[in-house]
Formats: structure tokens, C-alpha cells, sequence
DNA sequence: CCAATTTTTGACCTGTAGTTCAAAAACATT
DNA sequence: AATGTTTTTGAACTACAGGTCAAAAATTGG
């Protein structure tokens, strides 16, 4: 009963995900907002409490959109390292195909956010951890196919591509598609 | 002739670096500003004409700092290799010590403006750039002192290096140091 | 159709960002 | 000390951020 939504929840967070990640938290007003989702400013502070908990829900929805992708994307046919490498072919391709660079949300935020945010950091290293425990799966799964190495340490090999993928994705910024393509062929010639 | 300023102009951009590394650009105000500058704003705007030509300085300064220490750690006694783990560790308990994980102003910058702000993005590239052409030089360097493997793509592998930067400053912001000294050590492995 | 409930609308409010400016203050020169 | 020059000070101003609220609108149950 009551008057009905005249929107969907689900996709008004989505919208409002595109633009925290296109415009960044503080650079995003509620009027944006608005706009973005084309529901009105006072609907979206009664559906959602305030702006925060609208980037809170939307780096939620980030965080498992992304871990959907990137199980994906590794569990495609084909060695650890070829899927790892497809994986970030795809991720820094997606980055610079999109009108706006805007990186990763979750970097985004733990560079703008981190430090004072503490839940935003913690919610960011939640989304971090999680991407290290794929490649770590996936590198684990390799070991026992044959393809990767068995004396490979993969929790110190996962954290390591952890740190690859935020800092491609920071170069993504200010560097062209084939510096990229290449940085991603040195960083898995060990593998 | 004249009033004379009571601030050094280079001091007070020098901490406005410090405010801007911080709290980045949106979330620094003017009031901010005047505050950890002991300026007032009024003066400010007459010394600096905006926020945003101040912002330019203290990246300009942050470039310059950047590239002076960067030269310093690489071209101290030893070889690449144990040069560069001794840069990308200073780098990395730099971050970890600062009472604010305050990251890396250039890499902020990037994630902050980058795609919307396009002189912010082609400063950043600039820096970017300096510092992949002092790897290539000690890499280079390495190759004739006989510590580097004379066929390796220094080119290559000094983006790389500035990738795994920035992609380190990055997981400063929510790993501890251990996980980040074992991330260097990986990611030097190969060299 | 009336009551109860929930959402929308749009006006409204407080605070601050970013900037400007007029007047006073601090110097050098004559 | 009067003048010209540059800087400081503090008030003032516009715009918008972030959020609130009262009233109207849209629904369901009786």
C-alpha cells in the first residue's frame, strides 16, 4: 500500500555508481545526482538517507559487479596466465574505451577518501582482498592443472597483481592503449 | 617599494602541497588554505589569483621534490636492482609513516581530476614521464655496468616499474607494510 | 468514497566554497 | 611628510552543497 516507487532502487544505485565514478565523491552534488537518475532530490534523501549512504551503496554494488567480472573472466578456458591476461587486456581497454577516463571506483575512492574515510577505506580493502583471493584461486587451480609453477608462493604472486591492476589502472589516466598493453606482457613474464 | 609580503611565496606554496597531498583538491578550501599557511585568504587570492593556479604551483613543486629524490635513492651506491628495491621501499614506509595515508599527490591528482581537467592530467603525465625516463637511465646505466641483462627492454620495463609505483601507493592505502615489501620483492623478482 | 500509508514535489534553509573589493597599513622615494 | 606603490585585512557577495519539510499525489484496504 502507500503511493508506489516510481523507480527501481537497484538501477537508481547504478546510476548514481556511474556518476560517483565518473565525477568522484565530493564532485558529485545531490543536484547531479538527481539528474543522473532522474529522480528528485528530496525522493532520493527519502529513499536513501543521504548522499553517503548512496556512495556506500553504490561502491557495494561496484564491488560485487567486479568480483563478477573478474570471476568471469579468469574462469574462461585457457592457462592462468593466458585468463590473467586477458583479464587486464580487458580491464585496461574497458578504461580507455569509456568517453571519461575514470579508473577504478574502488582506487578512486581509497585515494580520495582513504586515510580520513575509514569506512570507505575499509569497504575498499574489502573489494581489494577479495580480487586478491580470485587470482589466488585461479593461480592455486593452475598449479594443480600444470600451467603455473608449483613452487610458486600465489598469495605473495596474487597480492603482487593486485598491485599491478590499481597501478595500470592509475596509468590508464595518462598513457595509450599499447605503453599499457606492454607493461601488462612484462608483468606476466615471470609467470 | 611598497607593502612588503610577510610570507615566502615558496613556503606557503610548499604548504599548501601538504594541505592539497592531504585532503586533495575538491576538499581543500580556501579557508583550508589559509589556515596552514598562516596567509590570509584575502592575500592568497592576491598572491596566487585562484585555488586553482596555487593547486598548479604545489603540483609543479610536488614534481620537482619527486623527481630530486627519486635521482638521489637511484644513484647511490649499488646495483639497479638493489637501488630501485631501496627507492620503492622508501616510497612505501614513507606512506605507511605519515600520521594521514596521504598516498601520492601526483597519482591523487590523476584519479581526482584525471579525464575532466586536462592540464591537471598533462602535469601529472609530465611527472609521470620523468620518472620513467630516470629508471630507463639507471636500468641503462645497469646494462653497461654489467648488473642488467644487456637484452632487456629498459623501455619497457622502466614503465613497468613506474606502473608498479603507483600501483604500490595505491595499496599503501589499505595494506600493511609487510604485504607491500613482499609485493616489491615479487615484482623485482624478474629483474 | 474514506482512511491509512507511502512517495513525490518543490520550496526552503543553513552553511560554506570560492572569490572580490574597499579601505587601511607598510614600505621607498622625493 | 606627502606621494606612490604594494600588501594585508576583513567584510561582503554569489552560488551552490547538502539536507529538511509540509503539503500534494498515488496507491490499498475497508
Amino acid at each position: 500500500m502507500g503511493r508506489p516507487k516510481n523507480f527501481e532502487p537497484d538501477v537508481v544505485v547504478a546510476q548514481a555508481m556511474e556518476t560517483f565514478w565518473s565525477k568522484g565523491y565530493a564532485g558529485t552534488s545531490p543536484a547531479d545526482l538527481a539528474e543522473a537518475t532522474g529522480v528528485g532530490k528530496g525522493s532520493l534523501y527519502h529513499a536513501f538517507g543521504s548522499k553517503r549512504e548512496l556512495f556506500d551503496k553504490a561502491l557495494d554494488l561496484y564491488g560485487r559487479v567486479g568480483t563478477e567480472m573478474t570471476e568471469a573472466y579468469l574462469n574462461e578456458p585457457g592457462t592462468a596466465k593466458e585468463r590473467i591476461r586477458a583479464y587486464m587486456v580487458f580491464l585496461v581497454d574497458m578504461d580507455l574505451s569509456a568517453p571519461v577516463r575514470r579508473g577504478c571506483l574502488a582506487a578512486n575512492t581509497a585515494l580520495e577518501l582513504g586515510g580520513r574515510d575509514t569506512e570507505a577505506t575499509a569497504k575498499v580493502g574489502r573489494i581489494t582482498e577479495q580480487s586478491i583471493r580470485l587470482f589466488t584461486e585461479r593461480l592455486r587451480r593452475g598449479q594443480r592443472e600444470g600451467d603455473v609453477d608449483p613452487a610458486l608462493d600465489v598469495e605473495a604472486q596474487a597480492k603482487y597483481l593486485m598491485s599491478m591492476v590499481a597501478g595500470l589502472r592509475v596509468m590508464a589516466k595518462t598513457h595509450e592503449r599499447d605503453a599499457l598493453h606492454g607493461i601488462i606482457e612484462t608483468a606476466l613474464a615471470g609467470l
